[in-house]
DNA sequence: AGTTACGTAATAAATGGTGTTACATGAAAC
DNA sequence: GTTTCATGTAACACCATTTATTACGTAACT
């Protein structure tokens, strides 16, 4: 299966952002996702509508964090997504007839389920104010708006 | 993304080939699973490598369980089906060189691990014999081998 | 020998994220 | 007010992966 990386994609994004004093167009952000600038709009539209990011037009536009980074967790930006489904396994029929998948299913449910709670629990507990603290505690002499790609 | 089912069909069909005494064609359990034999076959070859299962060609050949059914457990046969990713999700460049992505990385990783670990040890602790058991409970009228489908 | 059933390669279909183009809209600069 | 910069969005091709199907080979039982 193809793996989702917007989640990923979007964090990237948005500590760029966080440590960038002026708006970053979608086609800055994009080179430093070694992306395409339409992938980087589709993907914040749904921050923008969460009341995440502000998007402006015209010259000096860009995007923008438009709210506390402290209280913008990890899991406000997956619901921000669309929700992307978490795994990669699933049942063959969501409502089988089968007696006999319907314990399967009942059982690989609970699994599932308690592995997605703990992520959830663990998604609304990271902030984004977080994450930037950790990221210049462990490289304090970087400057986040100097993006450095290596070769 | 697709969602891998192998493991939810693997499971299902060793519950109805445990509670059936001759062995199963791959084109019986395709019927009882809605899918192809070759896809059964295919999909039972790494349970047959690992021992789970056995197969046996000719005249009333067919898959039967070959290993006790009180000491397989799900995270054996998630192996057994070769480890098929867990989640969905997954980081744009495993190894960036941007500091910012690898802080970003470092903490969805931690995240993701928790989740997957705690996954793990739900598989390790849940035997089919344990499923079977948990269906004959619920269902205590119903005679395994007889498979019923709905309309 | 013929039938049954697995073994496996090759190929197509379906799905869903990603990349790209094209065109429209709005805001700032001149 | 025209130009330029930038987002908004639809449309479409691309790619990776599971699933479905076909085809042909092999082993075992009758």
């Amino acid at each position: 299966m193809k793996r989702d990386s917007r989640l990923s994609s979007v964090l990237h994004a948005l500590l760029h952002m966080a440590a960038f004093d002026r708006p970053m167009t979608s086609d800055a952000l994009a080179q430093c996702m070694r992306t395409h600038p339409v992938v980087v709009r589709r993907t914040m539209a749904g921050l923008r509508e969460a009341g995440i990011v502000r998007s402006e037009k015209g010259h000096h536009g860009g995007w923008v964090i438009s709210a506390d980074l402290s209280r913008i967790t990890l899991r406000d930006i997956h619901e921000a997504l669309g929700e992307p489904a978490i795994f990669a396994m699933g049942h063959r029929n969501d409502n089988p007839s089968c007696l006999v998948e319907q314990a399967v299913n009942a059982r690989l449910g609970d699994a599932f389920d308690e592995a997605e709670k703990l992520l959830m629990e663990r998604f609304s507990g990271v902030t984004l104010a977080e994450i930037a603290k950790e990221f210049t505690a462990r490289y304090p002499k970087e400057r986040l708006e100097t993006h450095t790609h290596g070769t």
